[in-house]
DNA sequence: CAGAGATTTCAGAAATTTCTGAAACGGAGG
DNA sequence: CCTCCGTTTCAGAAATTTCTGAAATCTCTG
C-alpha cells in the first residue's frame, strides 16, 4: 500500500514524536498509520506501507495492543487479523491517560506507600516528603478516578465550561450552593 | 554525602521511572535526591551521593535546568551553585504539566495546522480525522489554559470538588444555573 | 591579569533499545 | 496428522542514548 503525501508526513510525524511519548518510533507510525486509515489494516500492509520488517510490526502491534490502543477485526474468509483505532477520540483519550497513569504513577505511589510503611528512618525531612507527595498523588488519582466515570458528552461540557467553573472557586470558601446542596 | 536507606531507595526508584517519564535514570535520580534534601546541593555533592561522574552530573542539572525544574541558591563566600525543588509541590505540577505540553503536544498541534493548511489532499477520510484530532487538542489547550492561572489552593478546592461538579453536568444542557448567572 | 576553583563541552566508550531475518509456533482445512 | 498461511519469538546486528574522562572555558580573587 502506497501513502497519500499526507498520510506520509502525519506518519512520519508521529514516529518522530514516539520517542518524547516514551514509545518508539515505529509504534508511533503504525498508530498513525491506523489512525488516519479509513479502513481497517493487516499486518503485512503495514509493513510495506512502512517500509519495515515484518517481526518489527509484529512487535509494534503487540506494544500498542498492550496498550489496549488498538482495536482487531476480522473479514469472513480471510483468516488474516485487521487493525483499526477507535472513531470516538475521547476512547483514545481515555485510554492513553488509563495506561499512562498505570504505568508512570501507580508504581511510584505503591513505593511511596512501601516506604512509608518501613517505619520512622530518621529522616524527618524526607519523610514528610514522602508523605505530601503521596498525598498530592493520592489526591489527583482520586479526582482522575471521578472523571473517568464521565462520558464524553459530559467531558466536552465540562472542559467547555472550564473557566467559569475554576472562576467560582473562591478562596474563602470554594463551596457553590447548587453543588453543596446536592448530595 | 552518604545516603540514608530510606533517601537511598527513593532515589533508586526515581530513576528507573525516570525511563518512562521521558526522562533518563541519573536525571531522575539527581532530581529525587534534590526533591528529599532540606538542603540545597552542589554538583559534587550529587556526584558523590549518586556514583556518577562529574560531567554527567552536569549535563543532568543542565537537563532539569531546561525542564525549570530546579532552582538555584548560592551561599556567601562560596561560589558553587547548590541546586533546590520547590516546597510548594503544587508548582511542581504545573511545571511538569507546562514543560511536557510544549514538548509533547504543541509540536503535534503545529503540524497539524500545517498539514490542514496544505489544502485538499484528495484523502478525505485522513483530512477529516486530522481536523478532528486539532479541534480536540485545541479544547484540550484550551481547558488547560485555563486551569494554569488557577493558584494552589483553588486547584485544591476544584478536584477535592470533582464529582460533585461531575454529576452536575447533565446530557440536556449542561447548564449550572449559579455558573451561567456570572458572565 | 595570573591563578585557582568551578562548570561545561565533547569525542569516544559503554549500555540500552530497536530492528531484522530466520526459525519456531499455531491452528484451520483437507 | 500433514500442509499451508499467518503470527510470534528470539538471537544477533544496527542504531541510539547515556556516561565518562580529559580538555576547554568561565569567573572570581588577589
Amino acid at each position: 500500500m502506497a501513502l497519500t503525501p499526507l498520510q506520509q508526513e502525519f506518519v512520519l510525524h508521529f514516529g518522530e514524536m514516539g520517542s518524547r511519548w516514551g514509545i518508539n518510533r515505529t509504534v508511533g507510525q503504525i498508530y498513525a498509520l491506523l489512525f488516519i486509515s479509513s479502513e481497517p489494516l493487516n499486518a503485512e500492509t503495514i509493513t510495506e506501507a512502512l517500509g519495515i520488517s515484518r517481526s518489527n510490526t509484529s512487535m509494534g502491534l503487540k506494544e500498542l495492543q498492550s496498550w489496549n490502543l488498538v482495536r482487531l477485526k476480522h473479514f469472513p474468509g480471510d483468516r488474516r487479523d485487521y487493525f483499526t483505532t477507535p472513531d470516538d477520540l475521547w476512547e483514545i483519550v481515555r485510554t492513553l491517560v488509563a495506561e499512562r497513569k498505570k504505568r508512570e504513577i501507580d508504581p511510584t505511589l505503591t513505593k511511596l506507600r512501601e516506604l512509608e510503611m518501613q517505619g520512622p528512618a530518621g529522616d524527618d525531612y524526607a519523610e514528610a516528603r514522602i508523605a505530601e507527595l503521596r498525598e498530592l498523588i493520592e489526591m489527583m488519582t482520586g479526582f482522575y478516578a471521578e472523571m473517568e466515570r464521565l462520558e464524553t458528552e459530559r467531558l466536552v461540557k465540562l472542559m467547555t465550561l472550564g473557566s467559569r467553573i475554576a472562576g467560582l472557586i473562591d478562596k474563602t470558601g470554594g463551596m457553590i450552593p447548587s453543588l453543596t446542596k446536592r448530595k
